[in-house]
RNA sequence: GCGAGAGUGGCGGAACUGGCAGACGCGCGAGACUUAGGAUCUCGUGGGAAACCGUGGGGGUUCAAGUCCCUCCUCUCGCACCA
């Protein structure tokens, strides 16, 4: 394609404009409203930007232009979440330190952002794997250890035997290590654990504060795993203590005909009888070799053993036979159920199998052939007490519950108890390229590093193998190991573990703030003037883990007094997967990889910038077409040449003349579509709307600035470089990114005439044009004498007249 | 299985609180300018010879349905024995 103007010259000069200029430096500025538009940081791969990263980056970018350009102080920075494995593994490979290979992937990230013309304040940059940064992360560890939100446990990791390390889940394939297809089993292993549990309840119910996708809603909801329900005690009958279980149907109690524990449960032993120990340990034997994985995978065949004990029915003193099956998991609720097969699937299922006892105690279906679970409708029966002293019959289940858990509280037996799947965060990695924990080991008790040690340096190292015991290659730095406890001299280890990658992801919006503070994370009076963060664009695959684990910090800060929202992030949104050409997701092996550069070069940063949001909406998956961009290119050489002549200079068809009456309104009506499409994110019909603009415009020969120059400003968002240059051929200084955003008059954008179709009968059959200011009757009028022959002379059963909209005869 | 979202021309996609379905772009067709055009500009382009038919299928409400209701089908994403 050839193109009427040199975009790669174009571009390279205003990229170094706004570089001289600071353009998009932002201070604080109490007098101005800000905004603050936050993407998510990268994790800088060695593969470079992709034009699926693109899509969000340029969608922030516009806001931002807008933002700016309507008066709002921005703040739009960009940083790199840069520790983490991919880096370490290719250390391992090569010996290359991780900190080399991270700035070079940093440098063409940097670059490659820097040519698309992204509006970053870059000297707000920063990267979680700076000291300087990173000090700060482990401060936040800090907090949370004195607060007895980080605690050690035992907890199973993946360790690979052949490899002599722990493998992270990605790097378990079908159950076998990536490398090598070597066995994985799960070895407990000490560890580091945030208890984010502790803010189950905050996270889930602070969710109505924020704008966000209802999907994420819905996700971090189920996520959270909140249900109400009851604990109740069951005495072990012939042995000492009782079985705790949780419930959400306390009113199907009656309905109980055995029980089931975890086979992990401290209980086995003492309710196992004699005889049949061999064989509940070997089941027990059986489970704990299975993964989490295979524990699932099996879900079609429950499986179980009988204890041989037996546990007692608060409600009727029936005597249970308790059983251990792998369907029953210790890490949620007590680990151990009522089985009532009557009114649940899975107790149904394994009643089946065993030949158990099946009790109705919820009327309205047939339990002889599947478990009644609906809670909306059914009675309860069988379901009074033998000395009929407590009754819940003839209750809906919605009503029995609450009474019957009130009655259990009130003889001991029971309360009402709120249940979370959220677990606890397992925050601890075994590997080198990561937060140190600043933490020492003295005498075989985790003391904190005293605040003014920060940052605790991750040392220096050339051997980035694993240590062989499971710990992390730090474990192998006997120097770096072996140090003293500060508050009492005595010989102390440190931490070999190193945070996970979420660690510095969880809290960089607050560091752009106020990146170079070496005194607090950040200041009080800054943070008060930005957050919340007012838009944040990036992938759905963080939907869960990484905006919850930011959310938890946010409220721990937050209670420390450090930040002063209970919400980091206001709205929300996901940009959706560019597919490839052929409609497949891009990947190498498919060769389908669209390269930003080479898009880049031939069109130009402002085609390429304009596509991306012209593909569809933002949110939407969709595949991309270099064709497409051609078609947006040719847009851009429209605009081009509506206000520039082929040898450069300015067209004479660009005149002082004020635009006739049909030409103003269609400029107000684009003002007015681009400014709300805008705030709504829509930019793929924003940019169709300046290109019905630019095709009016193309048709004529004399082309007033008072359309041109609004419709330059309205663009540049979009295309900066573009509008830049074109700004500045209509005669202004610079620069375009720092003039306010036109205005549109609503009484301007309505028109004088309407075309109003005639339907009858529901149907179109003539079209007519009227006067704004015509009544109903005038235009009924009209409308009857258009319709003519389908009426077939015969006056209407009914006429409906929607004003300004049509007229509907009813014959 | 459960939860959320989505099905509109050859393709990507428009369509406000029910009111002209297919804006805009791609592709395709015709023409203009040209030594030439894979450049540019102009016009046309849902299907059908037409009556008419058309927003995943079927049914309904309404003067009027892509939009509301019922039902079924397909696809995408998430969760997956959570008691």
């Amino acid at each position: 394609m050839s193109r009427p103007y040199d975009h790669q010259a174009i571009e390279a000069k205003w990229q170094a404009y706004w570089e001289q200029d600071r353009t998009f430096r932002a201070s604080e500025d109490p007098a101005r409203p800000k905004f603050y538009c936050l993407d998510m940081f990268p994790y800088p791969s060695g593969s470079g930007l992709h034009v699926g990263h693109l899509e969000g980056y340029t969608a922030t970018d516009i806001v931002s232009r807008f933002k700016r350009m309507q008066g709002f102080n921005v703040l739009h920075p960009m940083g790199w979440d840069a520790f983490g494995l991919p880096a370490e593994q290719y250390a391992v490979k090569t010996g290359v330190h991780p900190a080399i290979t991270t700035a070079e992937n940093i440098a063409t990230f940097k670059r490659q952002m820097k040519r698309v013309g992204l509006s970053y304040d870059w000297e707000r940059e920063l990267s979680t794997t700076d000291p300087g940064y990173y000090r700060w992360t482990q401060w936040i560890f800090l907090k949370l250890f004195e607060r007895g939100l980080a605690y050690v446990a035992e907890v199973p990791v993946n360790w690979c035997p052949a490899l002599s390390t722990v493998l992270a889940n990605e790097e378990i394939v079908d159950g076998k290590s990536e490398v090598g297809g070597f066995d994985v089993v799960r070895k407990p292993m000490r560890q580091w654990v945030l208890k984010i549990t502790a803010y189950a309840e905050r996270l889930l119910d602070d969710l109505a504060l924020v704008d966000w996708p209802a999907s994420t809603l819905e996700m971090q909801k189920n996520w959270i795993g909140r249900s109400i329900g009851a604990e109740v005690e069951f005495e072990l009958a012939g042995a000492r203590g009782s079985l705790r279980i949780f419930t959400t149907r306390p009113d199907t109690l009656f309905g109980a005909t055995y029980m089931v524990l975890a086979p992990e449960h401290p209980l086995v032993d003492a309710v196992t009888a004699p005889d049949r120990r061999d064989e509940v340990a070997a089941y027990r034997d059986a489970a704990a070799r299975k993964s989490d994985l295979q524990r699932q995978e099996l879900e079609k065949d429950k499986t179980g053993v009988f204890t041989g004990g037996h546990a007692i029915n608060p409600v009727n003193g029936e005597q249970l036979p308790v059983w251990i099956a792998d369907y029953v998991m210790m890490s949620y609720g007590t680990g151990a159920i009522m089985a009532v097969p009557a009114h649940d699937e899975r107790d149904w299922a394994f009643a089946r199998t065993y030949r158990l006892p099946i009790r109705e105690v919820i009327s309205g279906g047939d339990v002889s052939k599947e478990a009644f679970v609906e809670t909306g409708r059914g009675t309860v029966v069988n379901s009074t007490t033998p000395d009929g002293s407590f009754s819940i019959d003839g209750l809906a289940p919605g009503d029995a519950i609450p009474k019957i858990t009130a009655w259990l509280e009130s003889r001991g037996k029971g309360k009402k108890t709120i249940n979370y799947k959220l677990r606890d965060w397992l925050f601890a990695r075994q590997r080198y390229w990561g937060e140190p924990f600043p933490i020492l080991w003295v005498e075989g008790e985790a003391k904190p590093l005293p605040e003014e040690q920060l940052p605790l340096m991750l040392p220096e190292t050339k051997n980035f193998k694993p240590s062989g015991s499971g710990e992390s290659p730090l474990a192998n730095l006997d120097v770096w190991l072996a140090t003293t406890d500060p508050a009492t001299g005595k010989p102390a280890r440190r931490e070999t573990n190193t945070m996970p990658q979420w660690a510095g992801s969880c809290w960089y919006y607050l560091r752009f703030i106020d990146p170079k503070n070496s005194r607090q994370l950040v200041d009080p009076v800054r943070e008060r003037y930005w957050m919340p963060v007012d838009l944040y664009i990036g992938g759905s695959e963080h939907a869960v883990l990484h905006l919850l684990y930011a959310r938890f910090w946010h409220k721990v800060l937050y209670d420390i007094g450090v930040v002063s929202t209970p919400e980091p992030f206001k709205k929300l949104v996901h940009q959706g997967i560019v597919l490839g050409e052929d409609n497949q997701k891009m990947s190498k092996s498919r060769g389908n990889v669209v390269n930003p550069d080479e898009m880049i070069e031939r069109f130009g940063a402002d085609a390429v910038r304009l596509y991306e949001m012209f593909m569809g909406p933002l949110e939407a998956m969709k595949p991309w077409s270099t064709r497409g961009v051609e078609g947006v290119t040719r847009f851009l050489d429209r605009v081009w040449r509506l206000t520039v002549h082929d040898d450069g200079s300015l067209s004479r068809a660009v005149v002082a003349a004020d635009p006739s009456a049909d030409q103003r309104r269609l400029l107000h009506q684009t003002v007015k579509k681009v400014t709300e499409d805008l705030e709504e994110l829509r930019f793929n019909t924003a940019i169709s709307q300046m290109m019905v603009f630019t095709n009016e415009l193309t048709k004529l020969d004399r082309r007033p600035r008072a359309l041109l120059e609004p419709f330059v400003l309205l663009l540049a968002p979009f295309a900066p470089h573009l509008c830049e240059e074109l700004w500045e051929k209509l005669g202004h200084a610079p620069c375009v990114s720092r003039q306010p955003w036109p205005a549109f008059d609503p009484a301007l954008v309505v028109s004088d005439r309407f075309e109003i179709p005639i339907q009858v009968n529901g149907k179109l059959r003539s079209k007519i044009e009227v006067p704004a200011d015509w009544t109903e009757e005038q235009v009924v009028t009209s409308a009857t004498e258009a319709a003519g022959d389908w009426l077939q002379g015969k006056p209407p059963r009914k006429v409906i007249y929607v004003a300004k909209r049509l007229v509907n005869f009813v014959v």
